[in-house]
DNA sequence: TTAAATGCAAAGGGTTTGCACCGGA
DNA sequence: TCCGGTGCAAACCCTTTGCATTTAA
């Protein structure tokens, strides 16, 4: 949120973009919103989470509500859901661009995929087939370089 | 199974395996066996399909001992789980080499993901940062081709 | 006014757990 | 005999749904 209380692009026209579908801005999806907003963007939560974070703020939030405006938001543009390393959904804020993310399973750390690498993944399916990858879907699961090194075969999990 | 009935290999040895590490060979653990034996190698069954097939052959199958014992053939190296387009948990059979889906947010349409198209995927990430992917524990989402041509830009979900 | 959105509560699905009992080794 | 496994039932977690009520436009 910006120091005045208002909120950053492209957060703050979101009720008119609801409005101009014939939907309604609501104080609920206010919260969500502001909630979201206050996401690093590029990071990824999970609806649970979130529904957390928006009781946090209001503790009258019922889930429900929280995930369907999850939905709306969806269709508008604003967040996209993909699925963790466990297969939970996890919403990504913000999908400026393509955001992926790596899971290590062996130190359990995950990190964004770095542009290159989602450029070389894509490169290399589209190349292969021609399938055309949505990073941003689900958590690629792997080890990372350093565990790779330390354990060339340990436990996948 | 075997036309003699009997279980093909690996499948035929685990009893001794099972009895070698202090576990125990029981009716239930050879319906689980029975059941995966007869999935074709590295196909894909979600943990309640296995269930559901268990009790096909055995009405008296309870779904915790079935998810027990997934558990402890994973532990063996003879199955491996992984997470669908939906996040779902899904069992890939005999790991025996790389094996994973590519799933088309478009037309629904799943997969396996050729020897090629693994390697490419891996090299690629392994040349950008050094990350190992376990290609089998997620399943890749995306435009096919096909559809990739039809709608350049069409719903994700 | 009126259709969209909410709140509540309940259902839903897949998975896990606690615990007494059973049965391989 | 003994400890691992089983069955049952209940708990769990996250998510979805139905429906009466509220409320933005």
């Amino acid at each position: 949120m910006n120091i005045d209380g208002s909120l950053p692009e492209p957060w703050g026209s979101i009720g008119d973009r609801l409005r101009g579908r014939g939907l309604r801005w609501t104080p609920q999806r206010e919260t969500v919103i502001a909630v979201l907003a206050d996401t690093v963007p590029g990071d990824h939560v999970t609806a649970a989470e979130l529904v957390e974070r928006c009781r946090a703020r209001d503790g009258r939030t019922v889930p429900s509500t929280v995930y369907r405006t999850l939905d709306v938001l969806e269709d508008l543009g604003l967040v996209r859901h993909g699925h963790g390393a466990d297969g939970r959904e996890e919403y990504h804020v913000l999908p400026a661009g393509e955001h992926g993310h790596l899971h290590c399973s062996s130190c359990s750390a995950t990190w964004e995929i770095t542009p290159r690498q989602a450029e070389a993944v894509a490169t290399a399916l589209k190349g292969a087939g021609g399938f055309e990858i949505d990073i941003g879907h689900v958590t690629l699961v792997g080890r990372c370089a350093d565990c790779a090194r330390d354990a060339p075969a340990s436990v996948r999990r």
